[in-house]
Formats: structure tokens, C-alpha cells, sequence
DNA sequence: CAGTGGTCTAGACCACTTC
DNA sequence: AAGTGGTCTAGACCACTGG
């Protein structure tokens, strides 16, 4: 059985997190079974049940646990486990489809912006907006065209990193620089394709696909991304998943 | 200012989060100001640290505070405070929009369901899925064409309460039946009207709009509703706020 | 340096579930 | 009655931020 260090600089309710994890996820805690209960785990791990309550209510809040006040905290279906955490990155959701994520760089420049970019980015006068525009891939088929607005002066890092985004994730560039997306607010129509999309995409003109904005906001509500990205119907499936109710 | 009842069946940490919300709500509390530290709150509440410390953990999950190491806890903007709960409720949504959400319950009845409809809400040999079909409209005008499914025996209560059903939200009648909505998974795809659909939500049958469907999870990861929804293009935007990343 | 939040302890009593 | 999670206390020490 795995111990805790205290030796260890992470705390000691993370790494218990980290056991409980890598034991759900090897299949020894299967979906609707009872975990030891918080007086087991103390006398176990050799730690307080504050500590072990603070391990539980994390998990509970990530969708691995779940309790049931008089009879004990029981593991999560895979399915909730799974639909928690970063869903918005195409790559991540194109690698869950079992295919290969890919993608070209067309353009990254700095522009002045629409007023709907300035508004979403809530630019000032003088302030501009990172453009990038790609195509993206999955298994060499392109299946969306993106661009994506990010705030000038905030996101530097991002233009000079530009040229790394053929298949990375922004999301990940932009939480390496200290832009971490918290929340993102996505809007979804029913589009028909411009003719530069068209062409890009390899579709007929009259094909309709979804047109997805998106404006992704930090941990304090500062706006980080607006990005507007068309997906052929044909070719791509949009999956979203969300929590419904909370607390 | 108001202070906490020890007479009060409801626990400490909940009542101190209600004070903070409702200073928040009223304006005493400007987004990206520090509210008063935990020590601060320790004094004037006369509770211990850990019960200040569950209040503004969970009011931090909720989307409604920051915390900045060394630098003190902070007022979340309102679109981050906004677009944490409840997201799937359309009546909910079009009510935000400004406008009134009414409804017309076409069809309640039991049925076998399809093989998806049967997959998805994971029913054995003998059971029944509940299905409705709702007409849903904002300020009068339709905007979108609605079938649910809910498993039958689990959701007996919504069967017999369907009658209800013309604007409230189905979400609040299935929590109030024990049915709390915890996930939601939901796939959108750009589609054309059945001549159905077409003719109810009276649209050209060529135009474009949405197919959105839901599958509806409890805590426990177990499925509670399937629904389809046909959006026109022209009527309604589609709208979806999620968590990006999270612990 | 003082003040902030982050982690941790060792208790206590309560409410709910099961037998 | 025994076991579970839910709430609460009164401390402690640490890490990070700012002047």
C-alpha cells in the first residue's frame, strides 16, 4: 500500500488525492463502490480527518467521488469522471475520438480588430488583438477553420510562440504564459460556410456546418480569448459537456 | 450588520456564504475588491477559521470569489458569477435573453425508445422510456422543437405530473422527483427540420438549424433524461457556458 | 516585517443509515 | 447501537505578498 511523505513538499491531502486517483483509474475501486470510509483512511494514511476530508471534497467537486451522508463516499462512473476537466480543447477531443490532431498556422499578426473582438476582449484605444488563423486536422482531414483574437500586450508570449500552434493546444501555450482559462462562454449557430472556408475545407459552398464563438475568461473574469470557428457538418460532430447544477 | 443564528438549523458556513452572496448581489462587494480576510471574518462572525474557510471554498467553486495567495480573497466579475449553474435550462436561458418562455406539451406517453434512446438511458429488457414533446417558445415566437426521454420507472412522478409541463422547466420538476441533474453531456450538429418540425415551428424546410442532443446524468453517473431539440437558425442562438479547466 | 491565504492537527458533537 | 459523513472548534506552522 502506497504511504504519504512528509518528507514529500507536496501536501499531504494532494498526494492522498493522487492514491485515491491511481486507484480508481487501475480498476481497484470500481464505479459505485464504497472507499474506505474517513475514520479508515486517517488510521491508515496517518493523518487528520480535516486532511482526508479535504482529499474527498476535491475529488467530489473533479467528478471521481461522490457521498452519501450514513453510508460512505462511492466512486463515480468513468463517464462523470471523464467530463470534468478541459473540454474545450479541439486537440484533446479530436485524440479522444481516436484520431490524430493536426493543424496548419495561416496567419498570426497583430490587428486592430472588429468591434465585436474589441468589445469581447474589451480592448482600450490603444490596445490591439493578437490574430491567429488555422485549419485544423484530424487524421489529415481538415474539419474546422479557427481563428482565434487574443489581448496584445497580455499574450506576447503567444505572438513570438506563434509558430509552435500547427498542432498544439492554445490553451496550453496560453496557460504556460499565465493566461489560464476558468470559464468560456460559447455561442452556436447554423452557418453555411464563406467561400474562403469553402476552399480551405475542401466543401461545397452549400454545405451548412456550425459556427462556433467563444470568449474564454480567467479565474477574475478578464476576458484572455475570443475565437470564432467554423466546422462543416459533414465532417465533425460538436460535443460539449457541461455540469448542470452544483453545490 | 447581520450576523449568524446558532439558533439556526442551517449550518454556519451556509449562513456566512448567504451574507457574503447577498452583500455581493447588493453591490457592497465591487468585483476585483478584497473582501475582509478570514481572520477579519473569524472576528466579526465569531466562528472558527475552518467554518470561514468551507463558506468561501465553496463560494470560490460557485464561481463567486478568487483567492490570491499573500493578497487576500476578490470579487469575481458577474459573467464568472452568472455562468456557473443551471446552464441547460432553455426557460432559464430565454428569460436572460429578455424574453417570456412559454411551452405547449404535444405528446406524453410510454414508449420502448429507440436503440439510442434505450443506450443512453442504459434501460433493461422490460423497461419503458417516458417521452414528451414539447413545443417551446419565447415572447410567443417558437424556437425549438423538443422530445425527452426519461427512464420509466425511476421517473414515475414526471409522468403523471407532465400536464405541468408547458413552461416550467423539467429540470426543476425531475429535482424535485429526486432526479438532481449533475452532467450534462450534449452534441450539436447543423441539420435541416424534419417536415414535422418544419410545419410546427412554421419554417422553410430549408433552412438550416440545429440538432442538439442531451443526455442527462446524476451525481452517481446514472442517466436520467435523453432529450433531442431542433433549433431553427434564424430563431435562436445557441448558448453554452462551461468550465474550461478547473482544480 | 506584518498580513494574507495554504496546510494540518486532535479533538468534539451532530444527523443519517443500517441492523 | 454502531458506523457513516456533516459541522465546528482552537489552536499551529508554513508560503507568499507587499511595503
Amino acid at each position: 500500500m502506497p504511504m504519504l511523505e512528509r518528507s514529500n513538499p507536496l501536501p499531504l491531502y494532494y498526494q492522498l488525492k493522487e492514491v485515491l486517483k491511481q486507484q480508481i483509474r487501475a480498476g481497484h475501486l470500481a464505479p459505485h463502490t464504497a472507499i474506505p470510509s474517513e475514520p479508515e483512511l486517517v488510521a491508515r494514511y496517518r493523518v487528520s480527518r480535516a486532511t482526508v476530508r479535504q482529499a474527498l471534497t476535491e475529488l467530489v467537486h473533479e467528478g471521481l467521488l461522490y457521498r452519501q451522508h450514513g453510508k460512505g463516499t462511492f466512486v463515480c462512473e468513468p463517464r462523470v469522471q471523464q467530463t470534468l476537466s478541459e473540454l474545450t480543447s479541439l486537440s484533446e477531443d479530436i485524440r479522444r475520438r481516436g484520431k490524430q490532431p493536426g493543424g496548419l498556422l495561416l496567419v498570426s499578426e497583430l490587428v486592430r480588430g472588429s468591434e465585436t473582438v474589441r468589445e469581447r476582449l474589451r480592448l482600450l484605444d490603444e490596445e490591439q488583438a493578437i490574430r491567429l488563423v488555422r485549419v485544423r486536422t484530424a487524421d489529415e482531414v481538415p474539419i474546422a477553420y479557427e481563428v482565434d483574437y487574443l489581448p496584445y500586450p497580455r499574450a506576447t508570449g503567444i505572438y513570438q510562440r506563434a509558430k509552435e500552434l500547427g498542432e498544439g493546444s492554445l490553451y496550453s501555450m496560453m496557460a504556460s504564459e499565465g493566461l489560464t482559462p476558468y470559464i468560456a462562454e460559447q455561442n452556436v449557430k447554423a452557418a453555411l460556410p464563406s467561400a474562403r472556408e469553402a476552399e480551405l475545407l475542401r466543401i461545397p459552398p452549400d454545405e451548412p456546418g456550425l459556427r462556433v464563438t467563444c470568449t474564454t475568461f480567467d479565474q477574475t473574469g478578464s476576458p484572455i480569448a475570443y475565437s470564432e470557428v467554423f466546422y462543416p457538418g459533414s465532417r465533425y460532430e460538436y460535443m460539449v459537456t457541461l455540469r448542470v447544477a452544483r453545490s
